[in-house]
DNA sequence: CATGAATGAGGTTTCATTCAT
DNA sequence: CATGAATGAAACCTCATTCAT
């Protein structure tokens, strides 16, 4: 097994049992939250046995730590095409609040799941890993976006790092918290209102 | 002891102690997180063991509903003076997002604390109090600013409940995630671009 | 494992683990008292770890719910069928004495045990659970035993209840005060005086 | 403190404590049963500190002891003129049982913390107490009367020890059994009833 | 591949006891 | 004499992890 995983070679049943119990630790995580997500009630939500989950990753860091890649990953693929579509920076930012919203009514438990290993799971040396890969990863991106914008003109001197932080927790923060606050609420709508304060916020031309 | 607490009348040794082992506790979960933030910890980095503090609070829970209710009188009492000293709904915007920096600058690790708190942190009922007490703070205050610039014509029509929203996770996690990623950064410089990024976004006429 | 409770189907192993450990249970009781009959001390008795226990069991109540259980179960086999074989009422009553005379030879520990747990355990509530099970358990039979003897006219006119608890508590409480008391008593011929008395104070001619 | 317990020698106000003290525990363990009487559960009821009762007893097993005594003599100062007021076998016997009976009525709590103590409570060596001082307390004097009583020819001839225990555990377990699982049963016609039935099961002449 | 059984470290809490004030 | 504060041992329980089958 850890040949595998040193390998990265892992038959094809191998990788839907890794798949299951990933989907089955998101779900639970989401619904009871970290501390209740226990290897057992993760394997009994699976139906198969808590040893079945040592078996096919080393650790529960791994576990979570592939949760997480798997996470960020759907949240890329889904999110790419909507900000390539966009040729303006405007476009661009308004693409990635309102991207993020669709991808979190379809894949609630998943973003919820990683909010939650973010906060509370540990990393390999011990310390929490607070928001470490999760948002980091678009960071790069969304700071580009904004630099270009600027350069082009198009778009106000701002602290692009500033912005892009804002960016970024206004869609994995904000929103949640407004969710989780009423879960009715319309995160269409909202992502709109928010796309249009960041409009106002970024452009040029005041 | 529980007796005490139901009277709420308590000696002025104990008052210290209770504070003492609160700092403690808000060190610790700061520095290594609330996972590692265990009763011998706490006890350990306060010098005492760790049935004293099961003397002084009658649970982990109550040690944390302390901490909390500290921070957020501290946060409360250090924010409302600089919010009453604007009379623009402008200006107290302005005020709650660079207060809200100084007030993190000054009291980071209580700050970092509470964050902690808040995600990983289980309610009596087993279910965690995701940012239940912190969060909802300022809630009816900011709304309430926001509500009466817009009344005045100050500022443009949005929706008040999702900018105060922004403007609240701006505050407790965007800057604490920057400060977070790079710990050297400028929290004063940081607000200000905040600042100027909400008054465009908020602002009656483009 | 709280599955395998629920669903009440346990694997062959398993349910000899339970009841060795309840067997362990059971000893270390009736020689050290429950409060001495810690998880460690009866894992200790059993070779195995503490958390074995936790593995087969819920709760310590559980295991102590169980040792009951089992008890009064063995208690019963043993009682019924000399029971049964006495056609009279003064027969039943001796067959009783006599009866649990020989069962306490037989699992004396197993006695010794209950009662200490009837005596010192908490029930669910955390209020005594004193002689709740063990000893309400014969209270029916006995009762109707001697209330058949008087409408048949071979026993005489006595207060039912009070008759039944005296023939309980001599069996459950005398009997076992004797042998504590001096471990070398005769339980046999103890027996045998209990049952010539109880006959003379239940018959109906004088 | 212990100078004094060792030389006996106690002031008045010292004495009035501990007797206080010792009625308190009497009160909390009939209540709330042994588990539940901690020093600080007693230490409330009297409206002390607990560590008061540290002062004037130098161990919880001495606390335990001392109320035993107590109970013990005040038991045996209630009895003894009844029995002394008999001139028959028999007549002693039915005070006996009724005496008890009385007494139980009227030191309920003391009788229930006193059984309390001696199932639960442990000894010096650690071992349980059960039963050790309080029953074995009146057995000479009972196994007595019934020896006297079948040297004059009014008792038949039985196992005076049997016959002893079996009174004993009528006035001490049946009794208390009885009234715990009612507490509404009316102890003197309980006792009349047990009176015939030892009057019936010793006398001479069927 | 999967499982049930077992483990041991570690967490929270309780409690009798001690001690300076 | 009495108190509040502190202690440390010990109890029960949880959980990630390992292993033989």
């Amino acid at each position: 097994m850890s040949a595998n995983n040193e390998r990265g070679g892992r038959t094809f049943i191998e990788e839907a049992r890794r798949a299951q119990i990933i989907q089955c630790a998101v779900d639970v995580i989401a619904e009871s939250g970290y501390a209740r997500a226990t290897m057992a009630e993760i394997g009994k939500r699976a139906g198969i046995a808590k040893s079945v989950i040592s078996y096919h990753f080393a650790d529960k860091g791994e576990l979570m730590q592939e949760l997480v890649r798997t996470a960020v990953a759907t949240y890329t693929q889904f999110l790419e095409p909507r900000l390539a579509a966009q040729p303006t920076a405007a476009g661009k930012i308004c693409a990635y609040v309102t991207g993020s919203a669709e991808y979190m009514s379809t894949y609630t438990n998943m973003h919820l799941a990683v909010l939650e290993v973010a906060f509370n799971g540990l990393g390999p040396d011990g310390r929490p890993l607070t928001a470490s890969i999760p948002l980091e990863t678009h960071k790069p991106t969304l700071e580009r976006i904004l630099h270009d914008g600027q350069v082009s003109g198009e778009l106000r001197q701002f602290d692009v790092r500033v912005m892009a932080g804002l960016l970024r927790s206004a869609v994995t923060h904000t929103m949640v918290m407004a969710q989780r606050a009423d879960p009715d609420v319309d995160l269409d709508s909202y992502a709109r209102e928010l796309a249009t304060a960041f409009a106002l916020a970024t452009r040029d031309r005041p």
